[in-house]
DNA sequence: TTGACAAATCGTAACTACTACTATTAAGGT
DNA sequence: ACCTTAATAGTAGTAGTTACGATTTGTCAA
């Protein structure tokens, strides 16, 4: 969460539980996979598909779009990655899975990650606990941020 | 709330504040806009546009899919409609606006309205207070609805 | 190590949501 | 009723995402 680049233990343990998950879910290793969660986790700047696209691309020339966009789904159905609450563009990722939540800067695009214990510990409602599967929470803040303000 | 179609005194007045909202900026008051918000706020199903569109292309056969989400946008604008969070899909669209949050069923899409006052009284983090504008602050839940779990 | 199988990939095309553009229409003030 | 100009219909264009067939390549087992 401080720091934009992991230290490479940290590094480490992250990439041996997505082959851990991989292996887990029958699913592949590949490079390609490797390469796209590689930069989703050492990126702070929830990227969307293209945004993974253009800096993995440097490595692998060859690979599309479309397998970037597939390995980004994989990933949040595996639970290594999260998709930020949005309202219309391009689906932006997450691959921190610290408990956190986002502000989006109207202007700019920018998604500023932070925390908020207060809301953490919330109990939502009886009224949905008991009738829905709850599967995600989010606290999602919209706004202007310090630079576009 | 908890009607989904609004009594007829309610619905005057609704539609009383639409045009005044409408005419203190300076926007013309024309049957495309008004059956747009009608329908919208008429409804308790959060539309997308293309939603929107397929009801009120019954009585305005002529209209197009364009107008229907420059107006969406406009009522956003003004403060008369709210763009409900999501993860990629259509905008869906809230006409509704007392305050509430939303759950969104991941399987059939349907999106329901609940209070939460404990989320509504929640102090956010003086970091994001002093350095950003809020201007939205939403609960966003996803799972399994009760006809589909 | 090699070979076979099936999953994953590339390249491309299709699809959907949304936006942009132009000629035309019509709201609202005079 | 007229005039100005915002708003609309119709259509074309753009961006994000998904679908599909041919090919490649992990993975496992011999």
């Amino acid at each position: 969460m401080k720091v934009c680049v992991k230290k490479k233990a940290e590094l480490d343990s992250t990439m041996a539980r997505f082959r851990a998950k991989c292996r887990q879910a029958g699913l592949r290793i590949t490079p390609q996979r490797v390469a796209v969660y590689e930069h989703l986790v050492g990126s702070k700047e929830h990227p969307s598909a293209t945004m993974v696209f253009e800096q993995v691309r440097r490595r692998f020339p060859d690979m599309s779009l479309d397998t970037v966009n597939r390995t980004l789904a994989t990933l949040a159905e595996l639970g290594l990655a999260t998709v930020i609450p949005g309202s219309g563009d391009a689906r932006r990722f997450d691959g921190d899975l610290e408990n956190h939540q986002h502000f989006r800067c109207l202007r700019c695009g920018k998604i500023i990650d932070f925390e908020c214990p207060e809301f953490e510990n919330i109990r939502l409602p009886r009224k949905i606990r008991e009738k829905y599967k709850v599967l995600t929470k989010a606290l999602y803040l919209q706004g202007i941020c310090d630079r576009c303000g």
